[in-house]
DNA sequence: GGGATTTGACCTGT
DNA sequence: ACAGGTCAAATCCC
């Protein structure tokens, strides 16, 4: 999975490819999507993705690499969203490509956690928020003051094994106790353990007493909740919306057939969904995707720094609309290390 | 028995 | 001093 600076136009193409075919995957999705989320916010959702996907193919337009392929329609001329990229208070920039790409990718590399709201379907008895695809281990609860319910704190399973730092605060809303917000801090490292793991992670009990073993019953329908099982993204927070691809969003979006995923993997996973050397032409082959994105090696030295570090927030907003994390003092952010980051291309930097 | 969870103690920042 | 976050021994569960 090798690709790097001096990766072929071919696997460019085949890049910038993907990108047009991923969002042609958004604006299916738009057109299928189901019922659970409100209009406006599964409206919303999907413009962003759109939108999202037409800043990337801008970016690699304005990457001044005249080895780029051409063949791109940026903008919304191809999606056909009816939102444009100036939808995003920050992405105002991006109109007429004012702002350099390099400067927009300096925006992006700031924010160092995330969070979104999970809905969950209580009447399908989970007591939890949706396994979202890691294996957490909790290593904490606390009552939080003026909090209704208890914030419970987890870090990955694989923390010592495979040093990954990543961590997550899951509290239920005070308002609605079928909601969770859910803040991620730091990325995963960790090459998980096989993805088919249906397995379990965070049965987040936020109501003391209370058995959650019906949420690992239900893993499997959770692994598969795209297909009815009520486990919503609410984290619309329209505030800043800044970056409209989340990962999460990206996730849902369900290329790969896995809907639940976190935003810790979404740098790579964005982008390994458009390696060719990854994605079969058949992008929905069921847990193809996620295999794939397990064995993605992530943004080297991370994992060695301390957790105190993911502190250093810069935007405090929750957005898992937001495209995440990116560790402040990472040169490039996720697009430095991904093997088929665009820009990493000489030509983009220099 | 080993791994995961619980929970009071401890640490840190404000 | 207080609240939030983490540690780690005790406990639970498979």
């Amino acid at each position: 999975m090798e690709m790097n600076c001096s990766s072929s136009s071919n696997e460019r193409a085949s890049l910038i490819n993907e990108l047009t075919h991923g969002m042609e995957l958004a604006k299916r999705l738009r057109a299928h999507l189901g019922l659970e989320l409100p209009t406006e916010t599964r409206e919303m959702l999907l413009e962003q993705i759109l939108s999202s996907f037409d800043k990337a193919l801008l970016i690699l337009n304005s990457s001044g690499s005249t080895e780029w392929p051409q063949n791109v329609v940026p903008s919304s001329a191809m999606s056909g969203s009816p939102i444009s990229v100036t939808e995003s208070p920050r992405s105002e920039d991006f109109n007429g490509h004012q702002e350099s790409s390099r400067d927009f990718l300096k925006r992006r590399k700031m924010k160092t956690w995330w969070s979104e709201q999970v809905k969950v379907n209580l009447e399908n008895g989970l007591e939890g928020p949706p396994d979202d695809g890691y294996s957490w281990r909790k290593y904490g609860q606390k009552d939080i003051l003026g909090a209704k319910y208890p914030r419970s704190y987890y870090r990955c399973t694989y923390r010592s094994a495979q040093d990954c730092w990543a961590t997550k605060q899951v509290q239920r809303s005070d308002e609605d106790a079928s909601i969770f917000d859910i803040i991620y801090k730091g990325r995963h490292t960790c090459k998980m353990a096989p993805c088919s793991k249906s397995a379990p992670a965070s049965p987040e009990k936020q109501e003391p007493k209370q058995q959650t073993t019906e949420y690992h019953q239900e893993s499997n329908k959770i692994l598969n909740f795209q297909t009815g099982l009520s486990v919503d993204i609410q984290n619309m927070d329209t505030k800043e919306m800044a970056f409209p691809i989340s990962s999460t969003a990206f996730d849902r979006m369900n290329i790969g057939n896995y809907t639940s995923s976190p935003p810790t993997l979404n740098n790579n996973y964005f982008y390994s969904s458009f390696d060719p050397s990854f994605i079969s032409p058949a992008t929905s082959e069921p847990n193809y995707f996620s295999n794939s994105l397990c064995k993605i090696d992530t943004f080297g030295g991370f994992p060695h720094q301390p957790e105190s570090d993911f502190a250093d927030i810069i935007s405090v907003t929750t957005s898992g609309t937001d495209f995440p994390t990116v560790e402040p003092d990472l040169p490039l952010g996720p697009f430095h290390f991904n093997p088929i980051s665009p820009f990493d291309n000489q030509g983009f930097f220099h």
